[in-house]
DNA sequence: TATTATAGTAAACGGTCGTTCACTTGTCAA
DNA sequence: TTGACAAGTGAACGACCGTTTACTATAATA
Protein backbone atom coordinates (compact mmCIF):
# COMPACT_ATOMS: atom_id res chain seq x y z
CA UNK A 1 0.00 0.00 0.00
CA UNK A 2 1.81 3.22 -1.24
CA UNK A 3 -0.44 5.36 0.21
CA UNK A 4 0.88 4.64 4.10
CA UNK A 5 4.73 5.56 3.02
CA UNK A 6 3.25 8.89 1.94
CA UNK A 7 0.72 9.42 4.82
CA UNK A 8 3.83 9.08 7.41
CA UNK A 9 5.54 11.33 5.20
CA UNK A 10 3.03 13.88 5.71
CA UNK A 11 2.22 13.10 9.50
CA UNK A 12 5.62 12.94 9.92
CA UNK A 13 6.31 16.30 8.55
CA UNK A 14 3.32 17.99 10.28
CA UNK A 15 4.97 16.98 13.83
CA UNK A 16 8.42 18.36 12.57
CA UNK A 17 6.94 21.56 11.83
CA UNK A 18 5.57 21.86 14.92
CA UNK A 19 8.33 20.80 17.23
CA UNK A 20 11.38 20.29 15.15
CA UNK A 21 13.31 16.96 14.18
CA UNK A 22 14.67 15.71 17.36
CA UNK A 23 11.52 16.66 19.74
CA UNK A 24 9.34 14.18 17.34
CA UNK A 25 9.71 10.45 18.22
CA UNK A 26 9.32 7.47 16.16
CA UNK A 27 6.70 6.18 18.38
CA UNK A 28 4.89 9.71 18.12
CA UNK A 29 4.59 9.44 14.11
CA UNK A 30 3.41 6.06 14.94
CA UNK A 31 1.25 6.40 17.33
CA UNK A 32 -0.40 9.51 15.06
CA UNK A 33 -1.06 6.64 12.82
CA UNK A 34 -2.44 4.12 14.50
CA UNK A 35 0.47 1.66 14.19
CA UNK A 36 3.57 0.42 15.85
CA UNK A 37 6.96 2.05 15.48
CA UNK A 38 8.54 -1.41 14.13
CA UNK A 39 5.72 -0.89 11.10
CA UNK A 40 7.50 2.31 9.85
CA UNK A 41 10.56 0.70 9.11
CA UNK A 42 9.12 -1.61 6.49
CA UNK A 43 9.03 1.87 4.71
CA UNK A 44 11.69 3.92 5.99
CA UNK A 45 15.03 2.68 6.36
CA UNK A 46 15.90 4.78 9.72
CA UNK A 47 14.11 8.15 11.26
CA UNK A 48 16.37 10.22 9.11
CA UNK A 49 15.36 8.55 6.12
CA UNK A 50 11.42 9.88 6.54
CA UNK A 51 13.21 13.16 6.74
CA UNK A 52 15.63 13.39 3.51
CA UNK A 53 12.42 11.89 2.16
CA UNK A 54 10.70 15.30 2.67
CA UNK A 55 13.45 17.34 1.95
CA UNK A 56 13.68 15.57 -1.34
CA UNK A 57 10.01 15.56 -1.82
CA UNK A 58 10.37 19.67 -1.43
CA UNK A 59 13.40 19.73 -4.19
CA UNK A 60 11.17 17.48 -6.48
CA UNK A 61 8.09 19.86 -6.04
CA UNK A 62 10.47 23.01 -6.29
CA UNK A 63 11.08 21.71 -9.99
CA UNK A 64 7.90 20.98 -10.80
CA UNK A 65 6.79 24.67 -10.06
CA UNK A 66 10.06 26.07 -11.54
CA UNK A 67 8.82 23.96 -15.24
CA UNK A 68 5.36 25.40 -14.72
CA UNK A 69 5.70 28.85 -13.78
CA UNK A 70 8.86 30.91 -13.78
CA UNK A 71 10.80 30.43 -17.26
CA UNK A 72 14.18 31.85 -16.70
CA UNK A 73 13.69 34.06 -20.26
CA UNK A 74 9.90 34.88 -21.22
CA UNK A 75 9.36 33.10 -24.50
CA UNK A 76 6.46 34.21 -26.55
CA UNK A 77 3.99 35.37 -25.10
CA UNK A 78 0.22 36.75 -26.59
CA UNK A 79 0.86 40.44 -25.84
CA UNK A 80 -1.97 42.53 -24.10
CA UNK A 81 -2.75 45.80 -24.37
CA UNK A 82 0.16 47.39 -22.28
CA UNK A 83 3.59 45.57 -23.43
CA UNK A 84 5.67 47.52 -21.10
CA UNK A 85 3.48 46.23 -17.36
CA UNK A 86 3.55 42.51 -18.53
CA UNK A 87 6.25 41.61 -16.30
CA UNK A 88 4.63 43.92 -13.69
CA UNK A 89 1.41 41.91 -13.68
CA UNK A 90 3.23 39.01 -14.33
CA UNK A 91 5.10 39.33 -11.19
CA UNK A 92 2.58 40.45 -9.35
CA UNK A 93 0.59 36.74 -9.59
CA UNK A 94 3.97 34.66 -9.35
CA UNK A 95 4.28 36.74 -6.11
CA UNK A 96 0.12 35.78 -4.96
CA UNK A 97 0.92 32.45 -6.20
CA UNK A 98 4.38 31.69 -4.50
CA UNK A 99 1.86 33.17 -1.22
CA UNK A 100 -0.75 31.03 -1.38
CA UNK A 101 1.95 27.70 -1.99
CA UNK A 102 3.38 29.00 1.51
CA UNK A 103 1.10 29.68 3.57
CA UNK A 104 -1.98 27.25 2.19
CA UNK A 105 -0.42 24.07 0.50
CA UNK A 106 -0.19 21.54 3.19
CA UNK A 107 3.17 20.43 2.29
CA UNK A 108 4.77 23.30 1.74
CA UNK A 109 3.47 25.14 4.64
CA UNK A 110 4.52 22.65 7.13
CA UNK A 111 8.15 22.37 5.30
CA UNK A 112 8.57 26.24 5.76
CA UNK A 113 7.91 25.86 9.54
CA UNK A 114 10.34 22.62 9.57
CA UNK A 115 13.02 24.07 7.57
CA UNK A 116 12.50 27.29 9.83
CA UNK A 117 13.09 25.23 12.91
CA UNK A 118 15.87 23.43 11.35
CA UNK A 119 17.91 26.17 9.87
CA UNK A 120 20.44 26.13 12.62
CA UNK A 121 21.18 22.50 13.23
CA UNK A 122 23.76 22.29 10.61
CA UNK A 123 25.26 24.00 7.10
CA UNK A 124 22.90 22.18 4.54
CA UNK A 125 19.44 23.21 6.76
CA UNK A 126 20.67 27.13 6.67
CA UNK A 127 21.47 27.04 3.17
CA UNK A 128 18.23 25.38 2.23
CA UNK A 129 16.20 27.91 4.09
CA UNK A 130 18.17 30.75 2.55
CA UNK A 131 17.67 29.47 -0.73
CA UNK A 132 13.96 29.04 -0.30
CA UNK A 133 13.24 31.14 2.08
CA UNK A 134 15.35 34.12 2.23
CA UNK A 135 18.67 35.32 0.24
CA UNK A 136 17.52 33.30 -3.00
CA UNK A 137 14.68 35.07 -3.72
CA UNK A 138 16.20 38.52 -2.79
CA UNK A 139 18.49 37.38 -5.64
CA UNK A 140 16.11 36.44 -7.76
CA UNK A 141 13.69 39.70 -7.74
CA UNK A 142 17.09 41.45 -7.66
CA UNK A 143 18.06 40.39 -11.16
CA UNK A 144 14.11 40.90 -13.01
CA UNK A 145 14.12 44.50 -10.97
CA UNK A 146 17.78 45.39 -12.43
CA UNK A 147 16.48 44.44 -15.47
CA UNK A 148 12.83 45.92 -15.24
CA UNK A 149 15.32 49.48 -14.43
CA UNK A 150 17.14 48.38 -17.61
CA UNK A 151 14.22 48.60 -19.77
CA UNK A 152 12.59 51.16 -18.24
CA UNK A 153 9.83 48.97 -16.89
CA UNK A 154 10.68 50.40 -13.13
CA UNK A 155 11.92 53.75 -12.20
CA UNK A 156 15.75 54.21 -11.61
CA UNK A 157 16.90 52.71 -8.83
CA UNK A 158 19.24 50.14 -6.70
CA UNK A 159 17.82 46.53 -7.65
CA UNK A 160 18.93 45.42 -4.42
CA UNK A 161 16.95 47.65 -2.48
CA UNK A 162 13.94 47.43 -4.87
CA UNK A 163 14.15 43.34 -4.25
CA UNK A 164 14.52 44.04 -0.60
CA UNK A 165 11.28 46.71 -0.22
CA UNK A 166 9.48 44.19 -2.60
CA UNK A 167 10.53 40.58 -0.85
CA UNK A 168 10.72 41.35 2.81
CA UNK A 169 6.95 42.11 3.21
CA UNK A 170 6.03 38.85 1.76
CA UNK A 171 8.85 36.97 4.00
CA UNK A 172 7.50 38.95 7.14
CA UNK A 173 3.42 38.01 6.10
CA UNK A 174 4.61 34.33 6.25
CA UNK A 175 5.38 34.56 9.60
CA UNK A 176 1.93 36.76 10.15
CA UNK A 177 -0.26 33.72 8.50
CA UNK A 178 1.36 31.24 10.46
CA UNK A 179 -1.42 32.51 12.74
CA UNK A 180 -4.63 30.97 11.28
CA UNK A 181 -6.71 33.95 12.64
CA UNK A 182 -4.39 36.38 10.41
CA UNK A 183 -3.59 34.31 7.48
CA UNK A 184 -6.47 36.35 5.91
CA UNK A 185 -5.37 39.67 6.48
CA UNK A 186 -2.16 38.79 5.41
CA UNK A 187 -2.94 38.17 2.32
CA UNK A 188 -5.25 41.26 1.54
CA UNK A 189 -1.90 43.37 3.06
CA UNK A 190 0.41 41.56 0.66
CA UNK A 191 -2.18 42.43 -2.32
CA UNK A 192 -1.65 46.05 -0.93
CA UNK A 193 1.37 46.10 -0.78
CA UNK A 194 2.23 44.64 -4.62
CA UNK A 195 -0.26 47.10 -5.58
CA UNK A 196 1.51 49.98 -3.89
CA UNK A 197 5.32 48.62 -4.53
CA UNK A 198 4.26 48.45 -8.51
CA UNK A 199 2.76 52.12 -7.99
CA UNK A 200 5.58 53.69 -6.49
CA UNK A 201 8.72 52.04 -8.51
CA UNK A 202 6.62 51.97 -11.80
CA UNK A 203 8.53 54.31 -14.45
CA UNK A 204 6.62 57.50 -14.91
CA UNK A 205 5.04 57.66 -18.22
CA UNK A 206 7.28 60.52 -19.24
CA UNK A 207 10.45 58.93 -18.78
CA UNK A 208 8.82 56.07 -20.44
CA UNK A 209 8.84 58.15 -23.43
CA UNK A 210 12.33 59.71 -23.03
CA UNK A 211 13.82 56.17 -23.27
CA UNK A 212 11.12 55.20 -25.97
CA UNK A 213 12.81 57.99 -28.05
CA UNK A 214 16.42 57.11 -27.77
CA UNK B 1 29.96 31.47 42.55
CA UNK B 2 27.17 33.71 41.10
CA UNK B 3 28.89 33.59 38.19
CA UNK B 4 28.53 29.74 37.67
CA UNK B 5 24.76 30.23 37.07
CA UNK B 6 25.13 32.90 34.79
CA UNK B 7 27.69 30.65 32.75
CA UNK B 8 25.11 27.52 32.91
CA UNK B 9 22.33 30.20 31.65
CA UNK B 10 24.44 31.45 28.45
CA UNK B 11 25.79 28.30 27.43
CA UNK B 12 22.05 26.67 27.46
CA UNK B 13 20.91 29.63 25.55
CA UNK B 14 23.64 28.81 23.18
CA UNK B 15 22.71 25.53 22.68
CA UNK B 16 19.23 26.23 22.82
CA UNK B 17 19.20 28.69 19.88
CA UNK B 18 21.50 26.35 17.69
CA UNK B 19 19.58 23.03 18.59
CA UNK B 20 15.94 24.16 20.22
CA UNK B 21 15.27 23.13 24.14
CA UNK B 22 14.30 19.65 23.46
CA UNK B 23 17.30 18.59 21.49
CA UNK B 24 19.49 19.79 23.99
CA UNK B 25 20.71 17.16 26.72
CA UNK B 26 21.23 18.40 30.23
CA UNK B 27 24.62 16.47 29.73
CA UNK B 28 25.19 18.93 27.14
CA UNK B 29 25.13 21.69 28.60
CA UNK B 30 27.33 20.61 31.62
CA UNK B 31 29.67 19.25 29.22
CA UNK B 32 30.00 22.81 27.68
CA UNK B 33 31.36 23.69 31.08
CA UNK B 34 33.33 21.26 31.96
CA UNK B 35 31.51 19.64 34.77
CA UNK B 36 28.85 16.99 35.14
CA UNK B 37 25.31 17.23 34.98
CA UNK B 38 24.08 16.94 38.96
CA UNK B 39 26.04 20.15 39.37
CA UNK B 40 23.72 22.08 37.17
CA UNK B 41 20.79 20.68 39.46
CA UNK B 42 22.69 23.27 42.44
CA UNK B 43 21.82 25.84 40.67
CA UNK B 44 18.67 25.23 39.01
CA UNK B 45 15.17 23.10 39.87
CA UNK B 46 15.82 21.32 36.37
CA UNK B 47 16.23 22.06 33.10
CA UNK B 48 12.83 23.57 32.18
CA UNK B 49 13.80 26.00 34.96
CA UNK B 50 17.23 27.07 32.82
CA UNK B 51 14.78 27.91 29.81
CA UNK B 52 12.23 29.90 32.26
CA UNK B 53 15.58 31.94 33.59
CA UNK B 54 16.34 32.74 30.09
CA UNK B 55 12.66 33.83 29.34
CA UNK B 56 12.39 35.96 32.71
CA UNK B 57 15.72 37.55 32.20
CA UNK B 58 14.63 38.60 28.49
CA UNK B 59 11.44 40.59 30.22
CA UNK B 60 14.03 42.23 32.58
CA UNK B 61 16.38 43.70 29.68
CA UNK B 62 13.17 44.20 27.35
CA UNK B 63 11.78 46.65 30.48
CA UNK B 64 14.89 47.80 30.78
CA UNK B 65 15.50 49.04 27.35
CA UNK B 66 11.86 50.14 27.14
CA UNK B 67 13.02 52.50 30.28
CA UNK B 68 15.92 53.67 28.52
CA UNK B 69 15.30 54.22 24.87
CA UNK B 70 11.33 54.53 23.98
CA UNK B 71 9.30 56.70 26.36
CA UNK B 72 6.26 56.35 25.24
CA UNK B 73 5.25 59.91 24.71
CA UNK B 74 9.33 61.68 24.44
CA UNK B 75 8.66 64.47 27.07
CA UNK B 76 11.06 68.14 26.81
CA UNK B 77 13.89 67.91 24.40
CA UNK B 78 16.60 70.35 22.57
CA UNK B 79 14.56 71.14 19.60
CA UNK B 80 17.05 70.45 16.78
CA UNK B 81 17.10 72.72 13.65
CA UNK B 82 14.21 71.26 11.77
CA UNK B 83 11.16 70.33 14.36
CA UNK B 84 9.60 67.99 11.74
CA UNK B 85 12.67 65.73 11.23
CA UNK B 86 12.70 65.31 14.97
CA UNK B 87 10.55 61.88 15.16
CA UNK B 88 11.75 60.62 11.68
CA UNK B 89 15.43 60.68 13.04
CA UNK B 90 14.46 59.11 16.17
CA UNK B 91 13.22 56.42 14.39
CA UNK B 92 15.71 55.83 12.44
CA UNK B 93 18.39 55.61 15.51
CA UNK B 94 15.98 53.71 17.45
CA UNK B 95 15.81 51.45 14.74
CA UNK B 96 19.17 51.07 14.17
CA UNK B 97 20.10 50.34 18.02
CA UNK B 98 17.36 47.93 17.60
CA UNK B 99 18.82 46.01 14.98
CA UNK B 100 21.99 45.95 16.33
CA UNK B 101 20.89 44.98 19.55
CA UNK B 102 18.71 41.64 18.12
CA UNK B 103 21.93 40.91 15.84
CA UNK B 104 25.10 41.88 17.75
CA UNK B 105 24.48 41.24 21.66
CA UNK B 106 25.04 37.97 23.00
CA UNK B 107 21.90 37.34 24.59
CA UNK B 108 19.36 38.81 22.17
CA UNK B 109 20.86 37.59 19.31
CA UNK B 110 20.73 33.99 20.67
CA UNK B 111 17.41 35.03 22.50
CA UNK B 112 15.89 35.62 19.09
CA UNK B 113 17.24 32.24 17.46
CA UNK B 114 16.04 30.22 20.37
CA UNK B 115 12.66 32.01 20.12
CA UNK B 116 12.49 31.29 16.20
CA UNK B 117 13.04 27.68 17.29
CA UNK B 118 10.41 27.40 19.89
CA UNK B 119 7.66 29.73 18.46
CA UNK B 120 5.47 26.69 17.41
CA UNK B 121 6.07 24.92 20.04
CA UNK B 122 3.06 26.25 22.22
CA UNK B 123 0.85 29.47 22.52
CA UNK B 124 3.44 31.01 24.98
CA UNK B 125 6.25 30.95 23.11
CA UNK B 126 4.27 31.78 19.65
CA UNK B 127 3.12 34.91 21.52
CA UNK B 128 6.20 35.99 22.89
CA UNK B 129 7.50 35.29 18.97
CA UNK B 130 4.36 37.80 17.55
CA UNK B 131 5.46 40.92 20.63
CA UNK B 132 8.85 40.73 19.98
CA UNK B 133 9.33 40.25 16.29
CA UNK B 134 6.64 40.62 14.31
CA UNK B 135 3.02 41.60 15.28
CA UNK B 136 4.73 43.72 18.06
CA UNK B 137 6.87 45.86 16.19
CA UNK B 138 4.23 46.28 13.61
CA UNK B 139 1.93 47.69 15.76
CA UNK B 140 3.92 49.75 17.97
CA UNK B 141 5.18 51.62 14.18
CA UNK B 142 1.71 51.34 13.10
CA UNK B 143 0.83 53.66 16.39
CA UNK B 144 3.76 55.90 15.57
CA UNK B 145 3.19 56.75 12.05
CA UNK B 146 -0.25 57.41 12.19
CA UNK B 147 0.49 59.89 14.33
CA UNK B 148 3.34 61.23 12.28
CA UNK B 149 0.31 61.35 9.17
CA UNK B 150 -1.87 63.15 11.45
CA UNK B 151 0.89 65.47 12.05
CA UNK B 152 1.91 66.12 8.28
CA UNK B 153 5.15 64.56 8.98
CA UNK B 154 4.78 61.64 7.00
CA UNK B 155 2.66 61.82 3.95
CA UNK B 156 -1.01 60.09 3.54
CA UNK B 157 -0.92 56.34 3.31
CA UNK B 158 -2.58 53.86 5.65
CA UNK B 159 -0.20 53.94 8.72
CA UNK B 160 -0.37 49.99 8.34
CA UNK B 161 0.99 49.50 5.25
CA UNK B 162 3.83 51.97 6.30
CA UNK B 163 5.00 50.04 9.17
CA UNK B 164 4.89 46.81 6.93
CA UNK B 165 7.06 48.61 3.94
CA UNK B 166 8.99 49.54 6.94
CA UNK B 167 9.77 46.94 9.46
CA UNK B 168 9.15 44.16 6.85
CA UNK B 169 12.75 44.74 5.85
CA UNK B 170 14.04 45.13 9.48
CA UNK B 171 12.35 41.84 10.39
CA UNK B 172 14.26 39.81 7.16
CA UNK B 173 17.86 41.51 7.59
CA UNK B 174 17.65 39.99 10.88
CA UNK B 175 17.24 36.42 9.39
CA UNK B 176 19.82 37.46 6.29
CA UNK B 177 22.63 38.43 9.22
CA UNK B 178 22.16 35.22 11.21
CA UNK B 179 24.84 34.18 8.56
CA UNK B 180 27.71 35.93 10.09
CA UNK B 181 29.21 36.96 6.42
CA UNK B 182 26.06 38.84 5.83
CA UNK B 183 25.84 40.25 9.20
CA UNK B 184 27.75 43.67 8.00
CA UNK B 185 26.22 43.93 4.65
CA UNK B 186 22.42 43.56 6.37
CA UNK B 187 23.12 46.50 8.45
CA UNK B 188 24.31 48.73 5.35
CA UNK B 189 21.00 47.66 3.18
CA UNK B 190 18.67 48.74 6.51
CA UNK B 191 20.22 51.74 6.98
CA UNK B 192 19.92 52.60 2.48
CA UNK B 193 16.18 51.10 3.28
CA UNK B 194 15.37 53.56 6.38
CA UNK B 195 16.79 56.49 4.53
CA UNK B 196 15.18 55.39 1.74
CA UNK B 197 12.11 55.32 3.52
CA UNK B 198 12.19 58.28 4.66
CA UNK B 199 12.71 59.87 1.91
CA UNK B 200 9.89 58.66 -0.22
CA UNK B 201 7.55 59.06 2.21
CA UNK B 202 8.04 61.92 4.34
CA UNK B 203 5.92 64.84 3.64
CA UNK B 204 6.34 67.28 0.74
CA UNK B 205 7.38 70.52 2.04
CA UNK B 206 4.47 71.96 0.09
CA UNK B 207 2.12 69.65 1.80
CA UNK B 208 3.53 70.93 5.09
CA UNK B 209 3.64 74.48 3.98
CA UNK B 210 -0.47 73.74 3.69
CA UNK B 211 -1.01 71.82 6.96
CA UNK B 212 0.73 74.77 8.68
CA UNK B 213 -1.11 77.49 7.03
CA UNK B 214 -4.91 75.60 8.13
C1' DT C 1 39.15 24.69 66.02
C1' DA C 2 34.73 22.63 65.14
C1' DT C 3 30.62 23.22 62.33
C1' DT C 4 27.94 24.17 58.61
C1' DA C 5 26.81 25.39 54.00
C1' DT C 6 28.19 25.29 49.18
C1' DA C 7 29.59 23.30 44.85
C1' DG C 8 30.88 19.45 42.83
C1' DT C 9 31.31 14.19 41.61
C1' DA C 10 29.83 9.58 40.45
C1' DA C 11 26.53 6.28 40.34
C1' DA C 12 22.05 4.88 40.03
C1' DC C 13 16.93 5.42 39.00
C1' DG C 14 12.96 4.71 35.86
C1' DG C 15 11.73 6.01 31.43
C1' DT C 16 12.08 6.82 26.57
C1' DC C 17 14.87 6.87 22.54
C1' DG C 18 15.95 4.66 17.73
C1' DT C 19 16.47 0.25 15.98
C1' DT C 20 16.17 -4.82 15.38
C1' DC C 21 14.13 -9.24 15.40
C1' DA C 22 11.05 -13.20 15.65
C1' DC C 23 6.62 -13.85 14.58
C1' DT C 24 1.80 -13.39 12.64
C1' DT C 25 -1.17 -12.17 9.22
C1' DG C 26 -3.18 -11.42 4.44
C1' DT C 27 -2.53 -11.53 -0.60
C1' DC C 28 -1.32 -13.11 -4.78
C1' DA C 29 1.33 -15.89 -8.20
C1' DA C 30 2.96 -20.55 -9.40
C1' DT D 1 -2.76 -25.78 -2.68
C1' DT D 2 1.48 -24.11 -1.77
C1' DG D 3 5.04 -20.75 -1.31
C1' DA D 4 6.77 -16.25 -1.41
C1' DC D 5 6.29 -11.83 -0.02
C1' DA D 6 4.68 -7.44 1.94
C1' DA D 7 2.80 -5.22 6.13
C1' DG D 8 2.28 -5.06 10.83
C1' DT D 9 2.84 -6.64 15.93
C1' DG D 10 5.14 -6.67 20.16
C1' DA D 11 9.02 -7.55 22.71
C1' DA D 12 13.68 -6.79 23.29
C1' DC D 13 18.22 -4.27 22.77
C1' DG D 14 21.67 -0.87 24.27
C1' DA D 15 22.04 4.01 24.74
C1' DC D 16 20.79 8.15 26.54
C1' DC D 17 17.30 11.06 28.82
C1' DG D 18 16.15 14.14 33.17
C1' DT D 19 16.47 13.64 37.90
C1' DT D 20 17.86 12.02 42.59
C1' DT D 21 20.94 10.41 45.93
C1' DA D 22 25.11 9.51 48.68
C1' DC D 23 29.31 11.23 49.21
C1' DT D 24 33.59 14.57 49.04
C1' DA D 25 36.22 18.66 49.22
C1' DT D 26 36.47 23.46 50.19
C1' DA D 27 35.63 27.61 52.45
C1' DA D 28 33.17 30.58 55.54
C1' DT D 29 31.25 30.93 60.15
C1' DA D 30 30.68 30.06 65.18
Amino acid sequence: MPDTKESILMTALRLFARDGYQAVSVSAIAGELGMTKGALYKHYRNKRDIFDSIVQRMYQIDAERSHKYEVPEQTHDQCPESYNDVSIERIADFTVAQFLFWTEDDFASAFRRMLTLEQYRDAEMGELYRSCLTAGPLAYLEDIFRHMVREGTLREADPRQLALAFYAPFHLLLSISDRPEDRKDALTRLQRHITDFMQQNAARKEKENEIRQK
